[in-house]
RNA sequence: GGGCGGUUAGCUCAGUUGGAAGAGCACCUGCUUUACACGCAGGGGGUCACUGGUUCGAGCCCAGUACCGCCCA
């Protein structure tokens, strides 16, 4: 079939690759061609699946999804068209706390407090918000191009879901794991919710640190303790030494006297206390720090909270402080013992303290009645299973992190104060407590209002999505997963416990591989986030210079250390498909389809040899580089073989050919040309779908055609070393034109044996080689003896070689250095020394040809 | 405080088992070569953070130092 008129117009006047005009038409048509939209059948085994890390409802797809869709996007692409059955799966999380906070500073701009309007009205709205950026999202992904099923798209908060997650609450519930507690917790006074450790980040801080003396009872003495936060004292209960302190060693058992509140506190041992900070007391405040709580569990002390959940002091704390924010309570009660004279010093303290990653407040610790589950029966066959590498993680090193944390794992607090997430199923009457997956028969039962935390339903994500509990065809097809790739801070918050739900609830570890993918900072390395402006959007980037460019510039950028964002590799990307497009137009608008669209095995012209055993190489790599989840350099070999074999050689050297209708180059071409399409379809769909609708091979789209693999047979280093040779002949002739200043459009005569090189050495370098001229050549270059010509400017001709031998005899005289060490010659390696020998050699007679 | 990673060309980054350092961008010099100036050809540019050690030979291995970053407490 050849190109009908108006194809071959519309190639003719497209001479750049031209996304935004491309790609949405692309996109549209993988769509309706049902593409991404498989059946639920066969087994996991055979088919790939993954499940897509879901994107927070609250905002947009930022770069770290770009990235991750990216990588994503390529592994099933591949797979798919390797013919595999092939389900990627697309959803959003509920993202509880942020979901709920991003509205609730909404309706707060238009004066609505949450607690007016109530639960279920503010829940309403909430939804309305999810379903406009949940739409948002997804149009944000097909513009990546990535093809996900879009027909099976699942919500953290579905009612399937929801089922799912009672379903594994009551589970843990039944077996135990699940137990309320009064405990110290996280408290966040801005959501007003207690947050998981995961949830909370240090920041160092400049605070006052006071001395404050507790008079020993019924002793002179007194112990100086020091702290930040004088406002807990109230809550004292205890004062600790160390017990290997020999200062304080007499009055362990004894009792000193709190200030301003009068009560006796025991002096206890503790090998917690730091002998070396401060005075070596410490004063024990259960009730508002967690290591002291840790310390009174211990010593059985009284857990007393002067501070509520709103961050004021309680009644507790006795009528003069009472209803103060902590922050003046800090002023009040300094003031207080300056006045008693009770405070010996005050200094300035850098430490670290807690905040909420949400709320951006500083963590208030408290003790408070939660819900939590405990972990280490969930986490030991999730140990053993990345043990004994039935789940694999890339790179290596994040193995050990996960599993260092895993085994010194800390029970979770899932419950959350929010309205906007799963309501933990568990009932009340009066002191009977109840938890199912259905509401209790009976009166009286209320249900906790709690929900639980985000993390706890996604958690359940890679077989949740799948249909579970139901025993569905999905579940059966697609889990476990294949493949996840995920940033490293969410190791623990989700990857850990999908590893460890997936062993006790669907039977099997939820993927194979987890691949920790690099963070890519700001232009200007910091990170980018929203707060600082140092975002850069993808949509942006996608607008100026297409989705194929953003992909292969992330990729290209990827790797296993966190690098900045390079506009370089997005360019490098934009560059590689307007390459491919223009190289496309070369083959597609001068070549005619061929009778036999097989390539001989063995074709005569040896460059076709060559660019054949080049694109089998390529494929042969890429492949491999994809499969151990090196996209980086899967990219730039694309990149090289494109720019570099494909284009400026081959079709350079083909193009005397191209023009003259040569029927086996067209068979090369055409079958090179559909290879290299497939193999850069997983990387950049756009652009090659669209060169492909112009191929006259096509008989469906590209998306699903198959995936190259690699032919050794077309394979050969011995032919890829001599089409090397000519072409390093090729280049040597052109540097050495450059040197002599001899202008581009002088072809030069040679003296030389033309039939030693291959036609295209002559043609590309503009020498002219032909045994039998009559003259003195004036210099040899590569074997050829180059005739006087106008064009040769002999002074600046001079000056340069006497650069270049000065370079060159500064090579002798190192390899000489070195294989006149008698020592290397003898331990070295009989090939390392052989092939030192030959370098000499090649330079030196270079330099002969130098003259 | 514990652990991990980094330091290579002006910039961003590669460097497989130790054999003498690469890419892209930027820079310089040419080129309206009928696929592409988002292009082509040629070129300059590095004490591989520092100090010792192992080795015939170290960017790579070992020990230490400095600075930067991340994770956990």
């Amino acid at each position: 079939m050849a190109l009908d008129a108006e194809a071959r117009q519309k190639l003719e006047e497209t001479t750049r690759w031209q996304p935004s005009e491309a790609e949405a038409r692309i996109f549209a048509e993988w769509i309706d061609g049902d593409y991404f939209h498989p059946e639920a059948t066969g087994n996991a085994e055979d088919n790939y699946s993954v499940a897509i890390p879901p994107p927070n409802v609250t905002g947009v797809l930022h770069m770290g999804h770009a990235l991750n869709g990216s990588m994503q996007d390529a592994l099933v692409r591949m797979n798919r068209m390797k013919g595999k059955n092939t389900l990627w799966i697309l959803g959003m999380d509920h993202a509880g706390i942020a979901t709920q906070s991003v509205v609730e500073k909404r309706l707060k701009e238009d004066g609505i407090d949450r607690h007016e309007i109530g639960r279920e009205d503010f829940t309403r709205r909430v939804w309305q918000w999810k379903e406009d950026y949940a739409t948002r999202i997804k149009q944000q992904y097909q513009r990546l191009g990535a093809s996900c099923d879009y027909e099976r798209e699942r919500f953290t908060l579905d009612d399937d879901y929801a089922r799912a997650v009672r379903k594994v609450f009551t589970s843990l519930f039944e077996k135990g794991l699940i137990y309320r507690d009064n405990y110290m917790v996280n408290w966040d006074p801005g959501s007003r919710s207690a947050i998981s450790d995961l949830e909370v980040v240090n920041r160092e801080m400049a605070d006052t640190l006071f001395s404050i003396d507790y008079p020993v009872e019924s002793s002179d003495r007194v112990l100086t303790v020091a702290t930040v936060r004088p406002e807990t004292m109230m809550a004292d209960t205890a004062v600790a030494v160390n017990p290997a302190d020999p200062r304080y060693a007499d009055l362990i058992g004894e009792h000193c006297i709190l200030p301003l509140v009068g009560r006796r506190l025991p002096i206890i041992a503790d090998e917690h206390v730091d002998i070396e900070f401060g005075t070596g007391a410490l004063k024990i405040t259960p009730g508002h720090d967690v290591n002291d709580f840790e310390i009174g569990r211990r010593h059985g002390l009284e857990e007393i909270s002067v501070i509520g959940e709103d961050g004021r002091m309680t009644e507790a704390a006795g009528e003069r402080f009472a209803g103060m924010t902590v922050g003046e309570a800090q002023v009040a009660v300094a003031a207080a013992l300056r006045e008693e004279g009770a405070l010996s010093a005050e200094e300035e303290y850098v430490h670290s303290v807690p905040f909420s990653e949400r709320s951006g407040e500083r963590i208030e610790p408290l003790i408070s009645l939660q819900w939590f589950c405990r972990m280490e029966e969930l986490a030991a066959p999730a140990i053993e299973a990345v043990e004994d590498g039935r789940v694999n993680i890339t790179p290596d090193q994040w193995k050990g992190v996960y599993l260092n944390w895993m085994r010194e794992i800390r029970p979770w607090c899932v419950s959350r104060q929010l309205w906007w997430g799963h309501r933990i199923p568990v009932w009340y009457r009066g002191d009977e407590v109840y938890s199912g997956e259905q509401p209790p028969e009976g009166d009286g039962w209320v249900q906790e209002e709690d929900v639980l935390d985000t993390w706890f339903s996604s958690a359940i994500w890679p077989f949740a999505t799948l249909g579970w509990p139901d025993e569905t065809d999905e579940l059966k097809a697609f889990y476990p997963t294949d493949f996840l790739t995920t940033a490293r801070e969410i190791l623990f918050l989700w990857v850990a416990r999908m590893i460890m739900t997936g062993i006790e609830f669907a039977g099997d570890v939820p993927f194979r591989d987890v691949y920790v993918h690099s963070v890519i900072q700001a232009r200007d390395g910091r990170r980018m986030s929203k707060s600082l402006g140092t975002g850069i959007d993808p949509l942006g980037e996608i607008d100026e210079h297409g989705a194929d460019a953003l992909r292969f510039g992330l990729l290209s950028m990827s790797s296993t250390q966190d690098v900045r964002y390079s506009d370089a590799k997005v360019q490098q990307g934009r560059d590689l498909s307007n390459k491919l497009w223009n190289a496309s137009r070369l083959i597609l608008m001068n070549i005619d389809e061929p009778e036999v669209r097989t390539v001989p095995a063995d074709p005569q012209a040896v460059e076709d040899k060559w660019i054949l055993s080049r694109l089998e190489s390529t494929i042969a790599s890429v492949t491999s580089l994809l499969d151990e989840y090196d996209f980086a350099h899967a990219a730039q070999e694309i990149y090289t073989f494109v720019f570099s074999e494909l284009c400026d050689w081959y079709l350079e050297i083909a193009k005397p050919r191209i023009y003259e209708g040569d029927g086996e180059i067209a068979q090369v071409l055409l079958h090179a040309l559909e290879r290299t399409l497939s193999l850069v379809h997983p990387i950049m769909p756009f652009v090659t779908e669209e060169i492909w609708r112009y191929h006259p091979y096509r008989e469906g789209h590209l998306v699903v055609h198959p995936f190259p693999e690699a032919e050794t047979a077309r394979r050969s280093e011995q032919l890829e070393a001599s089409i090397d040779h000519d072409i390093a002949l090729t280049r040597q002739l052109r540097g050495w034109r450059d040197m002599a200043g001899v202008p581009p459009k002088i072809v030069l005569d040679a003296q030389g044996d033309a039939s030693k090189v291959l036609e295209f050495v002559g043609r590309l370098s503009r020498v002219n080689i032909r045994s039998g001229f009559d003259g003195e050549s004036v210099a040899t270059v590569a074997g050829f003896g180059i005739l006087a010509s106008e064009g040769l400017d002999m002074d600046a001709l001079t000056d340069r070689l006497g650069a270049r031998r000065a370079k060159l005899e500064n090579d002798q005289k190192k390899i000489e250095g070195k294989l006149g060490n008698q020592s290397f010659v003898d331990k070295a390696p009989p090939e390392v020394v052989a092939e030192e020998r030959e370098k000499l050699v090649r330079l030196k007679s270079e330099l002969v040809e130098l003259g």
